[in-house]
RNA sequence: GGCGCCGUAGCCAAGUGGUAAGGCAGAGGUCUGCAAAACCUCCACCAGGGGUUCGAGUCCCCUCGGCGCCUCCA
């Protein structure tokens, strides 16, 4: 069964082949750092994470570049707002952003490209499409001829006559047909600015994303990626750019996009104020990035994620469900064989891999681990062997960390092994004082140890115990 | 208006044409001194109406409802 992933760019699912074997390019387009990323940002962070991760753990060297939009008209307009350098809003919100998807159990990309740092680049490229005929000077901006490229609109499916109802110019702007689009931007007086050929000015937004894939990807790439509100006009003038500019096509394989988040029935957005940002959810408890993260995943990445606390809770009680699985590692007596526990293994990983294949069928993903949770608790109380169980719960971990689950809990890990005998010593206590009927003492045990972050449950297999 | 997406149990949600995964919540049961967890069992006329087909949640058309994009957007 060979990965198949759904392109934007032909809307169906294809069979995923690699420019080069064993190797991805993938290009996800960032965010533009004017203000505190949202749970839709972390939604589009995750949807990726979770591909690249799936991608590396096939076998493939994934190389991920993603950038940070670290200069444009929003970032001008908040920095004079606020009183500061565009530059230095910008890079507090960049610090803010890797400090939240570092909070989310995101990866950091491979590559984190900045579009001031990469001006010389978009710059060459510029220059290279006017000498192309496909773009022009004009009044200190330099636009992109649309009209000049054949292709145009292939990823939206519009028309150009669609477009043209919509076009607008603006004030000042002296474009040679309304559907044009800027490459680079004159200057306004006092403006932060780059020196050009054509004057002081900035790059446009869609440039960016064409030189940087370019210069730290080698041109064509595997994946495209990014939100579906990106598809236009980002996207088709990102396509229009380095097609016309590498002469080749196409400029991405698979161009996958992921939903909206929905918050209220609407689109959660800056500019509509309905938010909830990650630093927000994050700070609400230690684990709620991986709460959020679990949400993400009973989803699919086509598909709008709504938001409601509701929900939210769900998937808190689900992921704790999952986590059951991994209890109770040294408890077993053996007994029984773990022949059934085994099989179900293996079809379990026969169905993680299959829902993944399927365009990274998350939710389908998460029934197969469930399936394995339930034949792991059902063995442990049967008293499989340890060696079998401790089999299936590293698969069951392994997998979910596919998904960038981590289910082992912080204690389970590092902080508890010291603390592990003692408690080993306090619960054949308690099981001599329950043996003597000494329930208050035994209680009481329970309850402390609850107290300090250790919970003990009894099972027919005797007590296991786990730091909360 | 143009280009698309979606409508599956109280909630979230998957679903290559062959009588519906999974999770949460709920009901009953097993285990247990108690508690908690776990385990077992139960819980869907797939928005509505036509059509194609031996057979449709799955394909086609229409209606109703929700959403996105149409040069700020993840």
């Amino acid at each position: 069964m060979a990965l198949r992933v759904y392109n934007t760019l032909t809307r169906r699912k294809e069979e995923f082949k690699t420019i080069e074997p064993g190797r991805v390019r993938m290009y996800v387009c960032g965010v533009t750092v004017y203000g505190p990323a949202h749970i839709g940002h972390g939604f589009m962070v995750l949807s990726f994470d979770i591909i690249r991760r799936y991608l590396t753990w096939l076998g493939y060297d994934v190389l991920h570049a993603q950038n940070f939009t670290d200069v444009d008209d929003k970032i001008i307009a908040r920095a004079a707002e606020v009183g500061i350098e565009p530059i230095a809003l910008a890079n507090g919100y960049v610090d803010e952003w890797r400090r939240d998807i570092t909070g989310l159990g995101v990866l950091p990309p491979t590559i984190e490209p900045r579009a001031t740092e990469e001006i010389a680049g978009m710059l060459e490229m510029i220059a290279g499409l006017i000498a192309r005929g496909l773009a022009y000077e004009a009044g200190g901006d330099v636009y992109f001829r649309v009209r000049a490229f054949e292709g145009y609109g292939k990823l939206s499916r519009r028309s150009l006559d669609d477009l043209l109802s919509g076009a607008r110019v603006e004030i000042g702007e002296q474009k040679e047909d309304p559907l044009d689009f800027a490459l680079w931007k004159a200057a306004k007086p006092g403006e932060v600015s780059w020196p050009s050929p054509w004057g002081p000015g900035r790059p446009g937004w869609h440039i960016e994303c064409s030189t940087m894939s370019l210069t730290h990807l080698g041109g064509q790439l595997d994946i495209h990626g990014g939100g579906t509100d990106l598809i236009f006009p980002h996207h088709e003038n990102e396509i229009a750019q380095s097609e016309a500019y590498l002469g080749q096509e196409p400029f991405a394989r698979y161009w996958l996009h992921n939903e909206m988040v929905q918050l209220g029935g609407t689109k959660m957005s800056k500019s509509l104020g309905n938010l909830v940002t990650i630093r927000e959810l994050l700070d609400r408890g230690p684990d709620d990035g991986q709460i959020y993260r679990f949400m993400v995943l009973t989803g699919h990445y086509r598909t709008p994620l709504t938001w409601s606390e509701e929900s939210f809770e769900g998937a808190r009680r689900g992921l704790e469900r999952l986590r059951s699985g991994l209890r109770g590692r040294d408890a077993t007596a053996a007994r029984g064989d773990g022949g059934a526990l085994a099989a179900t293994l293996a079809t379990a990983e026969g169905d993680f891999r299959a829902a993944m294949d399927d365009d990274f069928n998350t939710a389908g993903a998460l029934a197969a681990l469930f399936e394995l949770v339930r034949a792991i608790n059902r063995s442990r109380d049967e008293g499989v062997p340890a060696a079998d169980l401790g089999a299936a719960q590293a698969k069951l971990a392994e997998l979910a960390g596919v998904l960038g689950l981590q289910l082992e809990s912080a204690g389970d890990t590092a902080r508890d092994l010291a603390a592990a005998p003692f408690i080993e010593l306090l619960l054949e206590t308690r099981a001599e004082l329950r043996k003597a009927k000494q329930f208050a003492l035994s209680d009481q045990i329970r309850d402390r140890l609850k107290a300090l972050g250790v919970e003990i449950e009894d099972g027919p297999q005797g007590s296991i115990w786990r730091i909360t």
